[in-house]
DNA sequence: CCCTCTGTTGGATT
DNA sequence: CAATCCAACAGAGG
């Protein structure tokens, strides 16, 4: 599921769930969940995984939830957890199923669960949040938006322009629909070399993104983690539209795949 | 029932 | 750099 708004959402979430509420109990049905380093593959699993959460969380308060682009970190009295969803971890307080990784018990009687079907998302035990949070990452889209110069110093080189918007370093919290979604929104056309971007196209890319970014946070803000949400209609405005007509130009939203990501664009409106 | 395709993540390899 | 494959699955469609 996750983008940055869904981590920024399941980050309020559990902040509203779990404040003033004690950790009884953790329970891991899937001990692969637990990782020691951000890797997508349960087969990379920690060894005393089960054991390190509950000795970072059982017994004690979450004390601080914070988010730097798609990563998590969570501080509990005793220690620390680093969260990556993946594509399809979320945490949740409906009923158990059978996609269940990892569930807190909470001193009033209730559950937060990790759940995740494709078992890309991790819990890391870590012993230095703050580094392990920011490693690697560019600036937060949303806590630290970049400016038109900010963008600009780092959308460098001949790679397309939302090629480096998905990489992380370059900004943190961008992924491929937000990414797609900005880039409509800026006028801009996906495969656009950076090196071709003139300064008014970063400084339309750089509202774009804030936003884009703010936009999709409001939008499920209140909910438990809604992305596309099953049977709701699609809310983007060209991702998952190919065949339909931009609704600046009318002209036909085109999809194209690059890297094995589906992207699209108006060829009417988004200089290329 | 089976097969193929797609996918909101990231990383390794070519 | 970029394109490709891969991880582990679900779900949709043929």
């Amino acid at each position: 599921m996750p983008e940055l708004p869904e981590v920024e959402i399941t980050r309020r979430s559990l902040v509203r769930w779990m404040e003033g509420r004690r950790v009884d109990r953790v329970e891991v049905p899937d001990p692969a969940a637990i990782r020691s380093t951000r890797s997508t593959l349960p087969s990379d699993a920690h060894p005393d995984g089960v054991a390190a959460v509950r000795a970072r969380v059982e017994g004690g308060r979450l004390v601080e939830a914070r988010r730097h682009g798609k990563r998590l970190g969570l501080r509990f009295d005793a220690g620390d957890l680093l969260v990556h969803l993946g594509m399809t971890g979320r945490f949740t307080r409906g009923p158990a199923d059978r996609f269940v990784r990892v569930c807190l018990h909470l001193d009033d009687g209730s559950a937060v669960r990790f759940v995740d079907s494709r078992r890309f998302g991790c819990l890391v035990p870590t012993d230095d949040l703050d580094a392990d949070l920011a490693e690697g990452l560019g600036p937060d889209v949303l806590l630290a938006p970049p400016d038109a110069r900010g963008l600009g110093e780092r959308l460098r080189g001949r790679r397309s322009v939302k090629a480096a918007l998905m990489d992380q370093a370059v900004v943190a919290g961008l992924g491929n629909i937000h990414a797609v979604e900005a880039l409509w929104r800026a006028r801009l056309h996906p495969d656009l070399p950076c090196d071709r971007l003139g300064p008014a196209d970063l400084v339309a890319l750089a509202g774009a993104i804030a936003l884009q970014v703010r936009w999709a946070v409001d939008l499920e803000d209140g909910e438990e983690v809604a992305y596309v949400t099953e049977g709701a209609p699609n809310p983007f405005t060209v991702y998952g539209r190919a065949g339909g007509p931009c609704p600046r130009c009318g002209a036909l939203v085109e999809r194209t795949t690059g890297s094995g990501r589906a992207t699209y664009a108006c060829r009417g409106c988004q200089r290329a």
